[in-house]
DNA sequence: GCGCGCTCGTGATGGTGATCACAAGCGAAA
DNA sequence: TTTCGCTTGTGATCACCATCACGAGCGCGC
């Protein structure tokens, strides 16, 4: 099925491709059948907005392919990301459950595609199936503890330098290679990763020349190779 | 019934002067008594740590009496306190519910007494009493808005000055007076209110000097009278 | 009353990162 | 190719706040 922006639409939870791994997959037959009937597809291009912060829970999206990105902002227009979501998740589902404002912006960062779930229907859907309903609940304590983690990024790692070597080593983590090394398609602007690690721009830049000067890391065209983690480790060190 | 500290211990919940508002209370009969079963009740001096971040949770805490603070804290030694908690709160539940270690240290601010329900058992009656279970998972899902709460506070906010006039604000809602300004014990030290903010103790006495300048806030001896709301309110803005 | 421990006020200093400014790189479309 | 918009590199400047230092206040027990 051809759909905008190049990309084909996935049509069908039950022969999902990343089905297996996340939180609406996996079902018994019956719920999975159920769940395909109260979700709508739906195609997006970069920079949609699947919801802003502040909106009343309208329902969850499952992100099927494509990245987004979760952020929230002050007025003045500070922004920071508070996470980076790929195809699986489930964006909206702590509003969904207790029925308070979207607490966060979801913005798609590459064309992709979402199934849309109404907020009712999915209540609906909960009381008739405990076992999804337990799911959930683990889901959003999960959603806590990460919570939890970039408060403690934010409120005890003082110098920006601490926090992009944590960065770095969460990305590197992703994808070890054997001789200790890791590569990485870097995917954002600098902008953005400013907006992760709570700081400007153009200290992200120096970051970059300056990690670059110390050997701990390199960059190929936008491969970005990481080089040293025992000394990354040893600038996180907290 | 005499207990050290200077305390009367209260032991039954059934009884309970907090009852009715809290998580736990207002039950039906038969799981207030199960409930009632499965509890047992301390008392703890100032000082005395509930639980200590990192470890496995053993069960949760229902602060009957008394005051306690939950922080954080990094290796070399650096602590932002998250929450004030009082009598009614129920403390470690995102751990136990989820079985991962307590996120944060719960310490006595002063003497006072607390119920502690094993973490089997309360899992056990979360199973036996649907009801309350949805109101557990209604309450992570409001802690998790507290800790989005604090990341916007930490991560958006850039100031001292900022961030201490929105603890004033917090502080001044409770304790409306009809003139405008509100009038609230001060119980914290400097020390504790920079841990709070995320700044220095020399810092915070800096700002009560500015803001007693300012005609901000005023001291009576412990209490502390918040004077100018709307210039508070400005000053935060965000 | 006296001394001890904790808390508080405040000056001096220095580092760090935000801000401003501007030039250069780079990809996409005309 | 040229142009335009977005992104990136880097210098200069400066305000802000952490840190160190030290003395004063205050409550409590001996």
């Amino acid at each position: 099925m051809r759909a905008p922006y190049g990309l084909y639409i996935l049509d069908n939870c039950l022969t999902c491709p990343v089905r297996e791994e996340h939180l609406f997959c996996n079902l018994s037959v019956q719920a999975g059948q159920r769940l395909n009937e109260i979700k709508s597809t739906a195609v997006y291009p970069k920079g949609a907005m699947l919801f802003i912060e502040g909106q009343q829970p309208r329902g969850v999206f499952v992100l099927c392919a494509g990245k987004a990105k979760l952020s929230t902002s002050s007025r003045e227009g500070k922004t920071i990301i508070t996470k980076l979501s790929e195809s699986g998740d489930v964006l909206g589902l702590n509003a969904v459950v207790s029925n308070r404002p979207y607490e966060v912006t979801a913005e798609m960062m590459e064309p992709g595609q979402a199934n849309f779930i109404p907020r009712e229907s999915l209540l609906q859907f909960l009381k008739d199936n405990g076992e999804v309903a337990l799911r959930v609940a683990q889901q959003l304590s999960l959603n806590y503890y990460t919570a939890y983690e970039e408060i403690r990024t934010l409120g005890l790692t003082s110098s920006p330098s601490e926090k992009f070597a944590k960065l770095l080593l969460s990305w590197s983590t992703k994808s070890p290679q054997s001789d200790g090394s890791s590569q990485v398609k870097l995917t954002l602007t600098h902008e953005e990763i400013a907006e992760i690690i709570g700081t400007t721009r153009e200290t992200v830049s120096r970051l970059f020349s300056d990690f670059k000067k110390k050997q701990l890391l390199q960059l190929k065209g936008s491969t970005l190779v990481i080089r040293n983690r025992p000394a990354l480790e040893k600038i996180v060190q907290s």
